[in-house]
DNA sequence: GGTACCGGGACTTAATCCGTCCCGGTGATA
DNA sequence: TATCACCGGGACGGATTAAGTCCCGGTACC
């Protein structure tokens, strides 16, 4: 069944919100039992006029009755509303955590999909196509991208496709990251999407993590400065989120600085900074790529991230405060929910 | 599953429509390869411009993908496809034989609700509330609405619920029918009806099946001639149908008729009348009630009726020629289908 | 190098949606 | 019993959307 509301979800959204609507109208007028028209579309946050349409055609439909005294359920209306409470609760559960979450760290938008990404391969395919469908809405002509690496930004990458905005866009890391396996380096990613979505791609071929002098002597090569310049363009930048010491692992830093980040309750990673649980940045390192104020002043932040056991290192980015955008599954925004509510 | 669409098809009726539109949309671009609109608006017989915005919001979902050469879909497009094509063979089904009787027989409209209403108590029920809805929507204000008895018609009757229009209407009995028990009879249906919407009713407490001398006798009567003619004000009638010989033993007609009856290869049951499988009345007799050729001047004539076995009895009233609206269920549906095509 | 078909932009018309206001009826209350 | 607040429904005009139609520049294939 759940395949199916995905399905519809995928081919006729509208008609799904529509169908949320008038659940939501038929619901209340059974907890009301009686009701006017008026006090009604007050109560639901609906205008009058928008309220009587929905009301007339379930008239139409034989679910609910009117007269003189208002509006009331009929026995075929409460049949209909039991059968499909489940369904509605499974739909639009989510769309209720979307909500409090985007008005929680005030997000332009929260995109959840059912399921967990890190226990089905189905679910994370899903996670990257919202993600790539996210970024189809919001691309701008002519802008530059910067991407991060890992599993699920590689998801996205594939699941990306051609349209004109795209096609005219340029796709960057947002860093080195060479640490990782190959297929799922930022570089990997922006190829990928470049590949995908028509456009073109420049890469960055420079270890993340470097001391002083090696990042001062990088800085001289014309080369180098020139595709640093060219990635801090960027006005979207499409990343990951992930778990603070799986990601030291994975990057390889040394021993010392991963006790650090351990002693000082580092929490999450994301775009290559480590952030506590209150989201502030712990680690100030010679960055090679999007600086911090980099990702401040972009105009279009989209985070992705899911699966059980990540709600805790989305919270954290989260509550750093620059995002935009957050795409995620159901497993982790049960998590973020619990956890912002206690 | 089958159940949910049930429930969305009455929140959002055209759901089911814009799916189909979209699939379709997409299934030919599959099979195409790559496609231009005109050429595909053509070929699904769509304008231009209708085409356009399918595609264009199919494109927005990222399930297929345009460039100068043309429109094809994607690797999401296609999996999509592949795991919405069992369901809509499953649903279309149903609107495809839907078309192919409206289409055999002349009429107006023919809806199958899924199911077997002789199996299950729910696909009754259902077929119930979809005889109800076809009432609804074709009700004229002031009408005269003749019905008769039957489980199925007792079934639309608690379907039916108040309306504007209904709330003016007369409901009577099509005929007597005095034979049958008292929750099934013609004048139960017709209270019943009238009880739920609003409306008012005339009843008539006649015996079914008269001889003549009864019958002139009767038409002496001021009383019940005046109802007679009240019957024969009605521009609607919603009928039941059945099998000829389990009415007749129902009806209690006497042996001899019923001999005669089987003798001329009596089918099917519908208002009174017996007809042979092309649709032949077989037995005149005097009536009381509604007469054939005031069923042939009526404007709507509802014929409701399902079940495993209807289907024969069903395909020879609708050859009777003088139906407007079918509504059945999918067992008697496969069943006149299957009829038709051999 | 020509041609036929491609997608997309633009404009107009038709239709629908929706905000707004009013009216007569009805049920509860004082 | 008189009053009043709230009921549904009718009406209407402005705004928005859908859709028919035509054109244009680009691309692919002949």
């Amino acid at each position: 069944m759940r395949d199916m509301l995905d399905i519809q979800k995928l081919l006729v959204p509208d008609l799904l919100d529509s169908m949320k609507k008038r659940y939501t109208v038929l619901q209340h007028i059974l907890v009301s039992g009686v009701v006017g028209r008026r006090t009604l579309a007050a109560s639901i946050g609906s205008t009058e006029r928008v309220l009587r349409g929905e009301v007339e055609f379930l008239k139409e439909q034989g679910l609910l009755q009117i007269d003189a005294s208002g509006m009331r359920i009929t026995e075929d209306g409460r049949a209909l509303l039991e059968q499909i409470e489940p369904l509605v609760k499974d739909l639009f559960g989510l769309t209720e955590w979307e909500e409090r979450i985007r008005a929680a760290f005030g997000l332009k938008q929260v995109v959840i999909v059912p399921g967990d990404s890190e226990a089905s391969p189905h679910t994370k395919k899903e996670l990257g196509r919202a993600g790539a469908s996210v970024m189809r809405k919001l691309v701008k002509e002519e802008e530059v991208i910067a991407v991060t690496g890992g599993s699920t930004m590689a998801e996205v990458a594939v699941h990306l496709n051609a349209t004109a905005s795209m096609k005219s866009c340029w796709f960057v890391p947002a860093r080195g990251g060479l640490g990782e396996s190959v297929e799922l380096q930022a570089n990997t990613v922006a190829a990928t999407m470049a590949k995908k979505a028509g456009g073109r791609y420049r890469l960055l071929h420079v270890p993340d993590h470097l001391n002083d002098e090696a990042y001062q002597s990088l800085l001289q090569d014309d080369h180098i400065t020139e595709i640093f310049h060219f990635i801090r363009r960027a006005r979207m930048v499409v990343h990951g989120m992930g778990d603070a010491m799986v990601m030291a692992r994975r990057r390889k830093v040394d021993p010392e600085t991963t006790a650090s980040l351990q002693r000082e309750g580092a929490l999450a990673e994301a775009f290559g900074y480590y952030f506590d649980r209150n989201g502030r940045i712990l680690h100030k390192m010679p960055t090679v790529g999007l600086r911090i104020e980099d990702i401040q002043a972009m105009d279009t932040v989209i985070g992705v991230a899911g699966g059980h056991g990540k709600g805790e290192a989305i919270l954290a980015v989260l509550r750093h405060g620059h995002e935009d955008v957050l795409v995620t599954d159901e497993a982790a925004a049960a998590e973020i929910v619990q956890l912002m509510s206690s």
